[in-house]
DNA sequence: GTCTATATAGGGATAGAC
DNA sequence: GTCTATCCCTATATAGAC
């Protein structure tokens, strides 16, 4: 095992954060699934849990960003959108990991990489279906609409562990929203 | 304060585990919000923060069966089970203990008593829209989104601070179900 | 840099006096 | 029934040897 690499570090610890949360990952689980003792860990991350979680928060931020936001920015491609979230999602194995920080009881703290994550992937959506002709009332109320369907999806997948909610989820909420945009 | 009455310390269980989730209501709280010591708190739970726990979810069950899934169960009028979650969501003041405790690091062991939940609440919607005419796969979809959806404005509205979301989001809901059975 | 041992705090649960 | 003191375990964080 040679010289950590901060970045895959960074990638165990974030995989690790969105499966079990931030109160849910102890430093024994956090140790195991990186490979590394504390004094490692501490001396990587010095101001500790809280700093693993901010950088494993900046580096989902970016993979979203990368993977939904930016492209959707690009061609405003509604149906392209709600692909790159089932990808990202990993066809529903995977969790939000912000949704579950605004519930976890020592989420407060993150709250504005939160506020951001929703702010950023709603701020595209709402300007797409804008460029797309829908009215703006509309285009806000349907881009709230969506982003608090992705996230109802994923927390009621993970209830019933049932990960085909989050295909059937996107696709109703696709045509709703293809329909609206048709219309406009 | 005279002997304990066990409905009223439950209720108030039950809006502590509620307000912080079960991971993050700790006893002192919990002995805090109810008045009572750790000794009467044991004398009356012997099985601790686990049995207090069932029994405020089965409270709130029994609240949310009488205020949401009863009513439409009796007339199917979809527009006043909109209302009904929202005066049981106190317009957004209050969020979802079921969709909270999916997430939360100790919530396996109450899986049960989860799952009971959405699956009563969205059986009676599914039945509620087929007797409306909505044709099966539609009602069953339709439904499911629907749960997803009040969870996930939930989860935002906590996550901004903003309960306004509620009624945003459940007036929405309430047309798009509308305008299907008006179609049906 | 990495290890082990330990500090420090907090959790839930318990025992025994009253 | 209720109280207080305490137990035990786990949590994160730290110190110091190597």
């Amino acid at each position: 095992m040679g010289k950590p690499n901060r970045v895959e570090v960074v990638a165990k610890l974030s995989a690790l954060f969105e499966k079990l949360g931030y109160t849910g990952a102890g430093m024994n689980e956090i140790s195991a699934a990186t490979g590394l003792g504390r004094g490692s860990l501490y001396h990587l991350f010095p101001d500790g849990k809280a700093q693993m979680m901010r950088e494993s928060l900046a580096a989902l931020q970016d993979e979203f960003s990368q993977s939904v936001v930016v492209p959707l920015q690009g061609d405003g491609d509604v149906t392209a959108m709600f692909e790159n979230l089932l990808h990202f999602y990993r066809e529903g194995e995977r969790g939000s990991i912000w949704g579950r920080l605004i519930l976890d009881p020592q989420g407060e703290q993150f709250k504005a990489e939160i506020q951001e994550h929703f702010n950023e992937w709603r701020g595209a959506l709402t300007k797409a279906l804008l460029d797309a002709g829908v009215e703006r009332g509309t285009a806000a109320s349907l881009s709230e609409r969506t982003l608090s369907g992705v996230e109802g999806t994923l927390v009621l997948a993970a209830g019933f562990e049932d990960s085909g909610a989050l295909l059937r989820g996107l696709r109703t909420m696709n045509s709703q929203l293809s329909e609206v945009i048709s219309q406009s």
